[in-house]
DNA sequence: TTGATTCATGATCGATTGATCAACATAATG
DNA sequence: CATTATGTTGATCAATCGATCATGAATCAA
């Protein structure tokens, strides 16, 4: 073939998602993602077919990174009890406080096509298989009770990360957040 | 004076309410806003100043209605029970999924200045403070050990509420979201 | 009835939106 | 070197955005 790009699609990838993470699809205009990634428009729609499908791959940039703070070296309790901890720092650590670009995109469901809402679907759902995964091994580990609600515990715990990024978007106090962490791995030593 | 209006603007700030608590403030177009009020453009800014300042009335609308929500003729465990319960029932039942105007507000907070940021804010914190007074009146009752630490779990319980909301707006199963208030509700009996 | 005052209407504003496209640049291939 | 193929650029598009304003209608006070 020809001429290779100037650029790598991975960075304008990540940057484009600190647009989108930040400001949220709507707001976000493509003057914005111009700015941040240097493109011009005719080349972002030649690379990238739309401003929804920019979003799409940015989306899936972000929940690569996301996916990679799971914790590989623990399981069981104590796999999410890493992985609260883990959160509840990200949340707080960042000075933007942006959140969550999943939980984001959940409140602007609305705004995009089925295809993109199915994304979103997708990764959360991911979260929940994560808490349901290592109940599963706790429970059989003997770390938590026999007769333990595991879908109940697993549904409570993707509502705490979900609070947690909420929250963190809302500019809360860092001891809410951590309260929220805490207050989620306190129920799994009960 | 002259003229009365022709509409009343409780109705008007009702319906914008409904269309900002769907689409969200920035997708929502004030084209939307004239349809589903009836009003016209030179009519809409003569009563209401800016699209901005339209959606502080109608978020202060939403947070009248959502205040409203909050039990009156108990007090305590019960109080907190009850309103847990309420939630997940209003979330859960609202075919359109909107989940919670004030949650969707924090997400979109990047859109919007700092007055409509503090009312977020303020409205948030409405929700603590609810948790805050019934927990310290379930200690003073003895239904929750003296020992208990009540702002780790009034955070947590602000947490859960939120989850609701967001996992509501998500489009999850309602029994998610069944079990989100359902998990609390367990931790105050523990 | 007249004058004053408020309300209602819709055309219109400049700015920005997402998106397209023709022209040109650059590299690999023959 | 010429051809082919891809990448890059920026002017430009129609549509829509939030917002304004001149005009006319409607009501009350005098």
């Amino acid at each position: 073939m020809a001429r290779p790009r100037e650029y790598a699609v991975d960075d304008v990838l990540r940057r484009a998602m600190e647009v989108f993470w930040r400001k949220g699809f709507v707001a976000a205009s493509l003057s914005d993602i111009y700015e941040a990634t240097g493109l011009k428009p005719g080349n972002l729609y030649a690379t990238f077919r739309s401003k929804e499908a920019l979003f799409r791959q940015a989306f899936e940039t972000y929940a690569g990174f996301f996916r990679a703070t799971l914790p590989t070296d623990v399981e069981g309790v104590a796999a999410i009890e890493a992985w609260l901890g883990v959160q509840a720092r990200l949340a707080t650590d960042d000075p933007e406080r942006r959140g969550c670009l999943i939980v984001n995109t959940i409140t602007e469901r609305e705004a995009h096509p089925p295809e993109t809402r199915a994304l979103a679907d997708a990764r959360l759902a991911e979260i929940g298989e994560f808490f349901t995964r290592h109940l599963a091994i706790a429970v059989s580990r003997g770390e938590l009770p026999a007769g333990t609600d595991q879908v109940r515990l697993a549904d409570a715990l993707v509502g705490a990360v979900v609070a947690m990024m909420s929250l963190a978007r809302a500019g809360v106090a860092a001891s809410v957040i951590d309260n929220v962490a805490a207050q989620a791995i306190a129920t799994l030593r009960a």
